[in-house]
DNA sequence: GCCCAGGTGGGTA
DNA sequence: TACCCACATGGG
């Protein structure tokens, strides 16, 4: 079988590496340190989560224990470069407390079932579906595909927006019709992050630079019909 | 000065 | 369920 969802799914995927190469992320970092990453980010450019990363580090934070002895006003005050930093100590408060209840056991909470530790990071305050997914994928290697606003606009633009409009609806689409791999799901969350950046996603209508000039039925329309060239 | 970035939770209709 | 809003720094 194949759908011509798994073919648009594929080819805009094959596009978007063309184009951005591979994206490397979180390649080598502790899970803890992806986890905090992880909320850190939210509604967040990454090079402000890294200064708020570096200043926990410098703290000599960086793991559970070392965050659960800060006080709020202290952990607030290392994550302010990544705003809405008296939330977000809160929300990492909650997070190192709920390990806390796991002894810390990041190896032995990884061999849990993905749904259950889905549920479990979804009961953590400040933890959504999209930053539980990340967690799960790029911190214990789970095949959770990751949904952010941007995959949304994208999916609506090229007309194969599920029937529902709930994270769980966009999600299935790619879980439905992709081969749950954990290095292709790493890779494609990444690149729609990036292709993101580029300002033609303000365009009605995807022109020019645009890697997602797919028409409606399912075929790739040609670069050179496009005007696109990938670097 | 204005816009936006790897969202979530709480309140209201 | 579906909107709205607060939360905030830093770079372009």
């Amino acid at each position: 079988m194949s759908s011509a969802e798994q073919k648009i799914l594929k080819e805009i995927y094959r596009r978007l590496l063309t184009a951005y190469g591979p994206q490397h992320w979180w390649p080598a970092d502790e899970p803890f340190e992806v986890m905090v990453g992880a909320v850190l980010t939210q509604s967040t450019a990454w090079a402000n989560v890294e200064k708020a990363i570096n200043n926990l580090k410098a703290a000599d934070s960086m793991a559970p224990d070392a965050l659960r002895r800060l006080s709020l006003e202290d952990l607030a005050a290392l994550v302010r470069p990544s705003g809405y930093y008296t939330i977000k100590a809160h929300k990492l408060k909650a997070l190192v407390e709920w390990l806390g209840l796991q002894d810390d056991d990041l190896a032995k909470l990884s061999a849990d079932g993905a749904d259950r530790l889905r549920r479990e990071l979804l009961a953590i305050y400040g933890i959504g579906d999209e930053t539980a997914d990340s967690i799960l994928l790029y911190a214990f290697g789970k095949p959770a595909f990751v949904i952010d606003a941007y995959t949304r606009r994208i999916i609506d633009r090229i007309g194969i927006s599920p029937s529902g409009k709930r994270y769980s609806d966009y999600q299935r689409l790619f879980m439905d019709n992709l081969r749950k791999d954990v290095a292709i799901f790493n890779e494609y969350h990444a690149l729609f992050v990036e292709h993101g950046k580029c300002t033609c996603r303000k365009v009605p209508l995807c022109l020019g630079c645009c890697l997602l000039d797919i028409c409606e039925c399912g075929l790739a329309v040609a670069r050179s019909e496009s005007g696109f060239q990938p670097n």
